[in-house]
DNA sequence: TCTTGACCTGAACCAGGTCTCATGTTTAGG
DNA sequence: CCTAAACATGAGACCTGGTTCAGGTCAAGA
């Protein structure tokens, strides 16, 4: 589950125009940018956002924007990356100490919504990127199932995960459904006064959980396979 | 699964601009306006197209468009519900014969990823709405998800459905299993020639419903329930 | 202190889009 | 055949926003 999401933990920070490093200013400025940027995709939307409410919001010159980034869509995807990085993070995080494969699938599951109610709205940054730039949300998606595949492989070795499921669909299916669900009952859900939940029901994580139990438990009990 | 799909098939066609009856002129322009929106939107996104793209595709002036549609933004929402209606009809054609609960299932996966081999690009416009009109989007899924719903009621009642899964939260799953493996398997599988699949891959389809019916199937055989 | 390269700036340019409107054309009914 | 209502048109008013550029400012080393 780890994948070597931690290897670009911190990559040299050069500057996308020039290519040059940068120095402490100039990286401290990039990132206003990019914090800029997270907040205002995320309030209104890629299309919405201009750069000029970008560096606005960052306190910078509107010239000052292309020393840094090549363009609207080249931020944009900077920032998609960004929070890959940190999903994977929040997920792996949580599955740390998990004993048993069902602890870990709650555990990965908890850390995504977690991720996901602590930002609503940059998780719709995430989903926005299949129109504004489709190879990277590949990349995000991909990035993401890997792990869990790897980790469905390894608990159907054990005995954990019924064999006969195929890790790929079934990692594919699992991202579907904690995708959806969390759409759902995290961000379309709010109370009277209109504020959003901060986690997820409760009854709802359980229902979904044993959805999954039911899904990827070995048929026939805890002996071995039954029907052909 | 029978929403009132049916009911809403040929509203009597009104002007969105001066709510007056259309003839039958009119009412042809008007669907040749649709149709081009629907090819224009799916091949380019909504901020790409354009009311010129989709006039000039349309045969039709530029002026015309504004007799049968307020706006840009409106004429998509009439786009993405008439897909909805659709996909819809799709499924439960697709379930119409079906004898078992596992065999409803399958039929109407079938269907809906019948509908997304065959017009794939269609499938984007409905994702695209959750950014360009959310309500309607909203609308898209809850429809989809009543029907579902409705359908795993009667099958626990019958027992074929685990009962205790939680019908809203189980057909929220379904549904984003399905789009997600869609669109991984349909929208973004291309051969070598960069030709995309008709149909879901048969291996594809047979892993996602043994994952579905282990998910469902009451536990512990045919008998009753096992556990707490 | 002076110099140099990195950093910063926002007015202006320009491409493109939506929507209006004054005018022309078609169709159906009397 | 004549008239009124419905339908059609595309130039242009108006606006928005990404990107460029010519000219500053800052900070660190000599």
């Amino acid at each position: 589950m780890t994948t070597p999401a931690d290897a670009e933990l911190d990559a040299p920070a050069v500057s996308q125009t020039t290519g040059r490093p940068l120095t402490k200013r100039g990286e401290a400025t990039r990132r206003r940018l990019l914090e800029a940027a997270e907040q205002v995709f995320a309030e209104q939307g890629y299309h919405e956002a201009s750069i000029v409410k970008i560096t606005e919001r960052a306190g910078i010159g509107l010239g000052t924007f292309y020393l840094y980034f090549d363009s609207k869509q080249a931020i944009f995807e900077a920032l998609v990356i960004d929070l890959n990085r940190r999903v994977r993070h929040s997920m792996s995080e949580a599955m740390a100490g998990a004993a048993s494969r069902l602890d870990a699938e709650r555990a990965g599951f908890a850390g995504f919504f977690r991720f996901t109610a602590a930002h609503p709205a940059l998780y719709r940054v995430v989903r926005e990127a299949e129109f504004v730039s489709p190879d990277t949300l590949h990349l995000h998606y991909t990035r993401i199932v890997d792990g869990y595949e790897e980790g469905l492989r390894a608990a159907q070795q054990v005995g954990d995960v019924d064999r006969r499921l195929d890790p790929t669909v079934t990692a594919w299916a699992l991202m579907g459904m904690g995708e959806l669900i969390g759409m759902r009952f995290l961000l379309w859900e709010r109370d009277d006064d209109g504020v959003p939940p901060d986690e997820l029901d409760t009854h709802v994580f359980d229902a979904m959980m044993r959805f999954i139990d039911n899904a990827l438990a070995p048929r026939g009990g805890t002996e071995g396979p039954t029907d052909a």
